[in-house]
DNA sequence: TGTGACATGTAATATGTTACATGATTGA
DNA sequence: TCAATCATGTAACATATTACATGTCACA
């Protein structure tokens, strides 16, 4: 396999943490991350531990406390390595700028009225504040002695909801009141 | 066309700001983002916008400044709807969380081995510290009078990168020195 | 023992990427 | 005028989504 998508990246990382591991155990984790960028489908997740098996990255055996037809998969050394390669620096490129629908929206809000756009920032700024409660929580349950390495991306996703919040009260601000456009 | 993607929503903004509109100029405007979440690929571009024609939100016509097969595309009422109603509350669920693929790869730096997680940091600081200056001139460039909604969006993303950097200073300090796991 | 949730998959489909092909324009 | 670049596309491919099919387990 030349290169891996950020996805299969990510699914070998979760492997290494969570090994031995079911596709479908797998697959929780996505769909109960609250993030909506991967739905954790299982069009996406079974052909893919089995892409990465071929690839020698995982291997699997059949799960013996089961009936079921499951296999557990673990990381296999060049998993490990090409994990290693992905975070380690050089930072890829597309590492660099996060992605943010809010933001891309604000992009375009001209096209809405005056009272529209109002509507826009009291809804995003409720959503946010809900966002905010919600991953608080997170990381109340993500103890930093458990896993540090869980803690600090749970206190990021926090600091990152609080970043856009108080630019969403910027903003709001910065424009002329009474709209714009 | 039951529901629109976020590419072709935002496509659907751009053109409704450029109006009107090549397909190019259209790509330009991906190709030329820093993000590397859209490649802005001819591939993805030129059947969208026949798609998005197709189903009443764009119409075009041909391009008469050029000598090429050329069409210059336009947003339509129904399009504008279109843009509105993605826009407007209640906001999509999946524009509640941004996606950041550095804290991502912190989610798994436990796989690395301290001096590398240390070389991580290091690297990952100067990247966004470049992201910023970048982001800077980017802001500079889209005065708030000129085009509020840009200028708005250009200052999220600064905030977005400031907030990334104070974050991994948080974590760093926060993390047992030494490295873990 | 039967019903609903859990778990493992496959099929059809849509979207977007890379690579390629081709014609127009620019400027050395 | 010829080469490089700009611009418009198409083709092959990969990836991920939704919807579906099926079997297993927990428990009422």
């Amino acid at each position: 396999m030349a290169e891996l998508s950020e996805l299969e990246h990510c699914v070998l990382g979760v492997v290494s943490l969570r090994q031995p591991c079911t596709p479908y155990a797998l697959r929780k984790v996505f769909l109960d991350s609250p993030s909506a960028h991967w739905s954790g489908s299982a069009g996406a997740i079974y052909p893919l531990v089995r892409r990465l098996e071929r690839a020698g990255l995982l291997r699997s055996a059949p799960d013996e406390s089961s009936g079921r037809a499951a296999r557990v998969y673990r990381v296999t050394p060049a998993g490990r390595r090409r994990l290693r390669a992905w975070l380690a620096p050089p930072l890829d490129a597309r590492a660099r700028f996060e992605f943010d629908p809010l933001r891309l929206r604000v992009r375009f809000l001209g096209a809405l009225l005056p009272a529209q756009q109002e509507a826009f920032f009291k809804d995003a700024a409720d959503a946010l504040d809900a966002a905010h409660a919600e991953a608080q929580a997170t990381l109340d349950a993500s103890p930093l002695a458990e896993d540090p390495w869980r803690h600090a991306a749970s206190l990021g996703a926090l600091r990152a909801i609080e970043s856009r919040r108080a630019w969403l009260e910027e903003i709001r601000n910065l424009l002329p009141a009474g709209g714009v456009e």
